[in-house]
DNA sequence: ATGAAAGCGCTAACAC
DNA sequence: GTGTTAGCGCTTTCAT
């Protein structure tokens, strides 16, 4: 009952074990005759050959890993999504891990599949850039939402999306903005506010940063509060679930938004169109982000030893997306 | 550069590969003394097993495969999260492949599959009952939100959720409903239907069905016409995105919900909270679902011959959510 | 173009 | 408790 070998294929079709091999592994090294007569065979017997045998020898695995930062964030549902659907289109199978927004735990999610995979596409890492340049200087590695030297990544471009945010918030008269941040280790968090800063400043517009806050529904209601003090009429929170959770604290205080202040937040995830007031939010076609970081990751992949290629730093359009949470200031 | 094997580490050590293998995969048939010793020499060697090579002589790849039947689903994100979580506390690691609602490519990604893990988590699967007891009998598989004979399974009591839904509705006064149904081969649907006609004939209400349809906010709009031709009060969507659909189209068309008409959903997602009207629906513990379904899987896999033991068919308890989008019927 | 044979790194009898 | 050894199923030189 035990599933039939090249050993068996061999044999039934009268060729050597290597040969078989070739056939699967290396077709065109095989004559046309020989090629279709081991398949054949191979399929008349219900042979498929053994991955982990394959890979011991070749040290190629056909799998790759993705490490999500938090694996409970919708927003990452669609980059899971395009990768997924980018990968099996090679023939890849796609390892799913969380981190569960834990530098400790993300490493040693890594360094348990480090053997088994061949490559690692790491999502919002919060990996400090010397471990990252470690991990890559022996494996292929591709950022996602992140930048680090020599590194390749796929990024939504946050420069230019915050930009018109700040001038979307500026345009309806506020001048005062609040920027509630993510994560301590979050790239993404830093490079908003930079963005953001940038953006304020040659607007003359003033923003103050508060956080960091855990990016969750839960933790809006803190933010919101600290964002209340600071007389500030336009609050951009790190991401839509932050953003829902300010807007609910808001509404149980009393807080009308886009009346009294204003709210935006990032990755127009699905219930940024469905909660209330609708969220206004800087997103991107997420798909898309997974999607290219696969094909990054399979390129590096493919040519392992790629010295002297520049890391390709792959910049997405991001999308502002206008809904009902932000609105001319009234002050 | 290339990294250790036991044959360095028994070197160093001074002794045995043999003794260097068991002190990895078999700790207690080792004394102390060396155990400590080759842990520590492995250690400063920086040697890892190699999963790999491990499988092929074991058979066993610590690896389990989730299938899900369409990952955008949110509803899957919460299971998938418990399922990753449950199988990294045993040191497993989770392969998130995706069917796309299609049977096929659900049976060409577990065929895919069979040979690089240790089982397969099936989450409402489409495949046919047959598909499934073939795969269960050459592997280790639990199935989620679906049921069949002979294979274990968990799913989320639907029996006594539904009842209390049309308790519920009728309750509030409504004496004639409509089920929007899921796909054609979906278990849940036909099961979800069976158990609100049965609710409702005892209780004494009509209750037609329509459908299928598929469960996404887009297809809402088409349900949402067709259940308005019924007559019906309260239309009982196949779950939260198709009812969310279904509100949006009502909205549009100047129904008033719940004042003309009152909709439910299932699953109880994010987004069945944010919504306007929020969304009374059927859900549960779905971290609990995927937790449990990979206990299940791991047992199995760990006595792969239990061919005496029953297979296991948990239900664990649904939760009805009342919230906005039922209200007194008006006819 | 094809075959023979030596591993890949580990596990699992089987000895001692 | 520990060592010896024969594979697991495949890839890959090296011959032919």
């Amino acid at each position: 009952m035990t599933s039939p070998t090249i050993y068996d294929v061999a044999r039934s079709a009268g060729v050597a074990t290597s040969t078989v091999s070739r056939a699967f592994s290396n077709p065109q090294r095989v004559s046309a005759g020989t090629r279709e007569r081991v398949l054949r065979v191979a399929h008349e017997l219900g042979y498929e050959p053994n991955p982990h045998a394959r890979a011991l020898t070749s040290r190629r695995t056909q799998t790759l890993a993705m490490v999500v930062s938090d694996i409970t964030n919708p927003h990452f549902f669609e980059i899971i999504r395009g990768a997924e659907l980018r990968a099996k289109s090679s023939a890849f199978t796609l390892v799913l891990v969380n981190a569960e927004e834990s530098p400790r735990i993300e490493w040693e999610q890594i360094s348990r599949l480090m053997r088994s995979v061949d490559g690692f596409l790491l999502a919002a890492s919060r990996l400090p850039d010397e471990s990252l340049g470690q991990l890559a200087a022996s494996h292929s590695v591709v950022l996602l939402n992140r930048q680090a030297a020599g590194i390749p990544s796929v990024v939504l471009d946050q420069r230019e999306g915050c930009r018109q945010l700040v001038a979307h918030l500026a345009s309806l008269g506020h001048s005062k903005l609040v920027c509630l941040s993510g994560p301590r280790n979050s790239w993404t968090s830093a490079n908003r506010w930079t963005a953001i800063r940038d953006a304020a400043e040659e607007l003359g517009l003033t923003v103050t940063r508060m956080g960091p806050y855990t990016p969750t529904v839960s933790h809006g209601g803190a933010a919101a509060d600290a964002a209340l003090t600071t007389g500030a009429t336009a609050f951009i929170a790190h991401n839509d679930l932050l953003a829902i959770g300010v807007l609910r604290r808001l509404a149980a205080r009393g807080v009308r938004v886009p009346g009294d202040v204003s709210v935006s937040g990032f990755d127009d995830i699905f219930a940024a169109d469905l909660c209330t007031p609708s969220l206004t939010t800087l997103g991107g076609v997420h798909a898309d982000l997974g999607r290219a970081a696969v094909e990054l990751l399979l390129e590096a992949a493919g040519a392992p030893n790629r010295t002297g290629a520049a890391a390709q730093q792959l910049v997405l359009p991001s999308r502002l997306v206008l809904r009902n949470s932000t609105g001319a200031s009234t002050r």
